[in-house]
DNA sequence: GATAGTTTCATACAAGTGTTTTAATTGCAA
DNA sequence: TTGCAATTAAAACACTTGTATGAAACTATC
């Protein structure tokens, strides 16, 4: 039992220089400065440095991955067992997008610190992102319930690509922002989800791609 | 001018090295010792290990822009300054996916080496990364001029899109090897290039995004 | 063949890292 | 209070890291 207290102000303190700083340059000694606790204790509580930064991100991907599911279940049931593809592909990336973006100066830690987590990659967080495969998994089997004539190749690439703009639209969003000279609002969370989901319903309903049909635009 | 033996070997080494075991695993030390020169032939020859890194990513993203730019040329050329969209799109997306996918067995150290530097972002390829801009804004320009009734936000999301796909796909193609169970060939890379091309270029091309128009699947 | 400039080498440096150790302290139960 | 476990604390440990130094070896020019 006992305090527990400064295991949470490793946690606090960690997550929140982390999501400031990056990886990268923020050492144990940082952390426990900023929690005011002993340097051991990090160790004595968490293991081992990478076993901090694994429970903080486990933390806070388990929490999007169990919205997930929730919004997931629940269109499931309200169709009766198949849901309409834009609404599982809304729940796929609506819960990380919008724990992500939205208004720079109102984001929270959690959410800084999950993009950090989503553009440095480190090694003890890449391992847990290689256990999500199980996760995804349910949402094949939504999108097959969803679109049965599709073939299953087409359902993974469709999954993949609405992973693809939405992580890379949170990875990005600095560079889009510049790019685009302020034009494209990262703030409208609502619009982000809303276009990514219409794009990947295009992918994933439009006639059938011209298969493997070499492509008269290829190379050259 | 001397031999330039020793830097072009230490290039090599650390191609290698970094291609096979990354960035976050590599010393000064093991690249040396691969290249079999002497510790202190990196910092003369490149002024840190830093510089050492930006210089072989720079040299291959050097020259897939150039290749980028070739094709992109190309196309406006033949097409009187003005070039479908699908040419662009593949222009944009064909040689960074060329340049990392196919058959593993025959990539080349410098695929495999771009595909570390996607997954891992290091500090100094970040800041090189960030100079990609002004390459970005040629793409937008030709994509203004193939589709000039498109809203110049709508085309930014394009192109953000495109970029996502590509590279998401570059960064996770072993995810979506396992997740399909070896159903997605990710080895056919025409096959790879020409389903981002085609999803990218709906989203550019379908009847307007329902633009602002809070959706009415809006989480909760 | 001496000389100036370049390149290589062995080695030292200095700083920073996560982790361990060992002892002191605390908190709680008997 | 006493005893015992959990926690905190200070310090040192054991390494690794990139970088700097200064002498040696080489190379090419005159």
């Amino acid at each position: 039992m006992a305090s527990d207290h400064t295991r949470s102000a490793i946690l606090a303190a960690a997550e929140r220089l982390y999501a400031d700083r990056g990886f990268g340059d923020v050492t144990l000694r940082d952390i426990v400065a900023e929690a005011n606790v002993n340097l051991a204790a990090v160790n004595y509580h968490f293991g081992s440095k990478d076993e901090l930064i694994a429970e903080l991100f486990v933390t806070r991907s388990i929490a999007t991955n169990r919205e997930r599911l929730r919004q997931l279940k629940a269109a499931e049931e309200q169709g009766g067992g198949r849901a309409p593809i834009e609404v599982i592909l809304h729940a796929l990336v609506g819960p990380p997008l919008r724990g992500c973006l939205g208004p720079e100066n109102q984001r929270s830690t959690a959410a800084r610190f999950m993009i950090r987590a989503s553009i440095e990659s480190v090694p003890p967080i890449r391992r847990i992102k290689n256990r999500e495969i199980d996760h995804l998994r349910k949402f094949v089997g939504a999108m097959r319930r969803s679109l049965p004539d599709r073939s299953h190749v087409d359902i993974y690439w469709g999954l993949n690509f609405a992973l693809a703009m939405a992580h890379h639209t949170i990875r990005e969003s600095e560079r889009l922002t510049k790019l685009s000279e302020g034009q494209c609002d990262l703030d409208d969370v609502e619009d982000v989800v809303a276009r990514v989901v219409s794009v990947a319903t295009m992918a994933l309903t439009a006639g059938k791609v011209e298969a493997k049909a070499p492509s008269r635009l290829a190379a050259r």
